[in-house]
DNA sequence: AGGCATGTTACAGG
DNA sequence: ACCTGTAACATGCC
């Protein structure tokens, strides 16, 4: 599922439904995702309240009373599923989804007070939670090495004029580069190359300054639009309460193969290649 | 059956 | 050192 924006837009739920309460019940399922749940994160979490919920690029911040702090990655399939009065009797725990998530997937369940359970369900298990300590939080491996967020300040056209200025990779490698830009993915560096009329395989250090602002002010533009939409859901991307996002209809260029590009008067054609073996779409004619 | 999939990471080779 | 491509992880869909 996750990008940014859906990362963005998990966040703003679980910051309406489980900010402030206490964990009360933590049952592991399968401790077998990308890393191997720490046995200790139950007993370490229990009882806690949840004091904040942040994000950082795609990783979600869980933040405790007790000085640690929840950690969780999306990787590809990974999903949060929040329940509201799981104690009635037909409790059933796909009842937002229904069929559309698959019990078996289910890998950790917290339980709150107030009739909350928040269930992480991972398809690939390519996911993770882990505990950190959160005053080292930006030393944690996962996210020293990250750069800016893209829709803060010190993402603007000079960081990106010097980040290009003597980099040989193409362009949109450079917006895949977690440690240039974060929180970006294959998605989105699609729809803002296409915004952008540029072409992906385009060398960064040709990029003229015009270009680079043009690419951050379109940066923005896109991930704050998907925002809006409620993240794209492609394949099994849900928000929280079920809802699939809607940015899918949005797209511009990805996915989009064969069809007509949606620039007005543009005509040409949406073409897909690979580079670095990741799918890229673009405009044969305007992104040249 | 085989290729492909929103992510990350390790490794090989230029 | 930088860059690219490949593979791996696990599962499901077309």
């Amino acid at each position: 599922m996750p990008e940014l924006p859906e990362v963005e837009v998990v966040r703003r739920s679980l910051q309406s439904f489980i900010k402030g309460l206490k964990i009360k019940k933590v049952t592991i399922f399968n401790k077998n995702l990308r890393y191997k749940i720490d046995k200790n994160l139950p007993k370490c979490i229990k009882n806690r309240r949840i004091i904040f919920i942040k994000r950082r690029s795609k990783f979600l911040l869980l933040g405790l009373e007790n000085g640690n702090t929840i950690l969780i990655h999306l990787g590809m399939t990974g999903k949060i599923v929040i329940l509201n009065n799981y104690s009635n009797k037909t409790f059933n725990p796909n009842f937002y989804y229904q069929n559309e998530i698959k019990k078996k997937h289910n890998h950790i369940e917290i339980e709150f007070n107030k009739s909350k359970k928040m269930i992480y369900n991972d398809i690939r298990k390519f996911g993770f939670i882990k505990l950190v300590t959160t005053s080292l939080i930006g030393k944690n491996k996962h996210l020293i090495n990250l750069g800016p967020e893209p829709l803060n300040k010190e993402f603007n056209s000079n960081y990106l004029n010097l980040k290009t200025r003597n980099k040989k990779k193409n362009v949109k490698n450079l917006l895949l580069d977690q440690k240039i830009i974060s929180g970006i993915g294959n998605i989105y560096s699609n729809e803002i190359l296409h915004l952008s009329s540029i072409n992906p395989r385009k060398v960064s250090q040709s990029l003229k300054a015009i270009e680079n602002q043009n690419i951050v002010k379109n940066t923005k533009a896109v991930l704050l639009k998907a925002i809006k939409f409620g993240g794209s859901s492609i394949r099994d991307f849900q928000g929280i309460s079920g809802k699939t996002g809607n940015f899918q209809h949005e797209f511009m260029a990805y996915n989009r193969e064969g069809q007509l590009c949606r620039k007005s008067k543009c005509k040409g054609k949406i073409k897909k290649i690979y580079i670095s073996n990741r799918s890229t779409f673009y405009c044969s004619k305007c992104q040249r």
